[in-house]
DNA sequence: TTCGGTCTGGAATTTTTGTTCTATTCCTGT
DNA sequence: ACAGGAATAGAACAAAAATTCCAGACCGAA
């Protein structure tokens, strides 16, 4: 097995390799396809032991899979997923030459300034990546069909809140905030019905008094959407609709880019399909 | 050693630590420093005997490299200069490409939500081109020498304040929201000192209360830092210190993503600043 | 110049990782 | 239902890697 020369070489022609094979592939080789194709990240960066975890597999299936493609081992094969993270390189150093020109160096909060703006750029480019476009009709269509609307979200997620109460104000979306002014969230959420519904947004660690509220919601019936960082949020299970929305941070601060984006867009989209009618 | 809190977590915070720390380190940690810089996808991708053949530097200095900016170890390290590559910024092929699986031709709300996320990525490309970080710097000057921080914000910034609200109580900054809640704004504002600075958010349409709130701080006798959208703005000529910030627009809705990073920014640097007295 | 401490290079050690091997399981065709 | 062959799991092995260690070089202060 020393066949190594029609093995892809680059990225894309892989690809297409994988899928093309995928049908007539042995079961488990055909699993570690899939998540080749979904999670190539993990395939570049992975040790075989924990690539093997993650898609639920033996380590020895990887390395039957990378001879399978024709290559002579699994190493050789993640090469190939690595060369494509290495061709971003262009648009970085185009980064660092605007970074000079701005002489940002010598400045601390230049750095701390360009470090935000790019945890929002890669918040929006990896929320593009991975973006549910089914989500987001479902998440209208609930919120359309509602008489109220009711926004929860404190603390971090309470500029968001507060921007959609704005939003919606303007645009005619009947809303009310529930803010946690005088303790009074839980009085302002008793009057829900099940003609309405609640837009709840936490991410980690969640605010106890956001997951009380959207339980309460539910118990009175109304419909939940939720915007959050994950499946495990306490706030995913009780809702009719989660929009997933992952930020990245900088120094442990995270960014409200996307999530932003998405409060925009649902108070924008909700208005529209109203006065389709 | 097992101080590995205080190591940054993402790339943009671990280059400016190295940035930082690059003067006062040992000659040939000092190399490895500039080497990181100027290459970090060999970093990310390579194996500790191959950098240090490349950065001409002996393998245990990559590794002091790493306890010094206090990680456990090179793996460390190494895992957070790959995390850059995880969370990268899609070249244009890629950007189309994604269009076409997604498929949003038929989703009308997919539509909506792209071209906000669209808005958000041009103004934080425009706002990085003529990036004034002088400004920065007197700002977080300012506002680092002021005893509490007046946040003077409503309508559309009213997210913006609340959330300088939220993160500087985090951080230990003192600060009040003067928020319109019952119209007490007035009298919020009116103990307002001159050992005090007041931080003014808006944009146009300039909501006439916040002007008159930030005219009321400047005649009190407080520093003014302001973030908005022109020269010509009422609130730019009381200013001490004016951040431009010109947000791009999705029908009719402008984006927050930059002035949120610059709120951000603002709150981390002025902690910053005091923490180093 | 000498002493104290820190820094460095390179080999030794330990840990991790990729790969191979083989008994067992799972199909498929008769 | 069963034989024959391919596929798989899991442990064993070999290779490669990260990390530690320490003798000697270097630098600044006295």
């Amino acid at each position: 097995m020393t066949a190594t020369q029609d093995a892809p070489r680059d990225y894309q022609a892989l690809r297409t390799a994988i899928a093309g094979r995928a049908g007539d592939l042995p079961r488990r080789l055909a699993q570690v396809a899939a998540y080749a194709l979904e999670f190539p990240d993990e395939i570049a960066f992975g040790t075989v032991a924990s690539i093997a975890a993650s898609a639920e597999v033996q380590p020895s299936a990887l390395v039957r899979f990378s001879h399978a493609l024709g290559y002579q081992g699994f190493s050789e094969l993640q090469e190939v997923f690595r060369s494509r993270l290495r061709e971003r390189v262009l648009n970085y150093d185009e980064r660092l030459a605007q970074l000079r020109d701005h002489g940002i160096a010598g400045s601390k909060s230049g750095l701390v300034l360009d470090g935000f703006l790019e945890a929002s750029e890669r918040s929006i480019a990896s929320f593009r990546e991975k973006l549910d476009h089914a989500a987001i009709d479902r998440a209208v269509d609930v919120l359309a069909g509602a008489e109220i609307i009711y926004l929860i979200g404190l603390r971090r997620s309470f500029p968001i809140a507060s921007y959609l109460s704005y939003a919606m104000g303007k645009l005619g979306v009947r809303s009310i905030l529930v803010d946690g002014v005088a303790g009074m969230g839980s009085e302002q959420a008793s009057f829900i019905t099940p003609k309405d519904a609640a837009l709840a947004i936490s991410f980690a660690p969640y605010a106890s008094e956001t997951v009380a509220l959207t339980g309460a919601a539910r118990t009175r019936g109304a419909k939940i959407v939720t915007i959050t960082d994950s499946l495990m949020s306490p706030i995913a299970a009780p809702a009719d609709v989660m929009i997933e929305v992952a930020e990245a941070n900088f120094e442990g601060f995270r960014s409200l880019a996307t999530t932003m984006a998405v409060a925009m867009t649902l108070a924008v989209a909700v208005a529209g399909r109203r006065s389709e009618r």
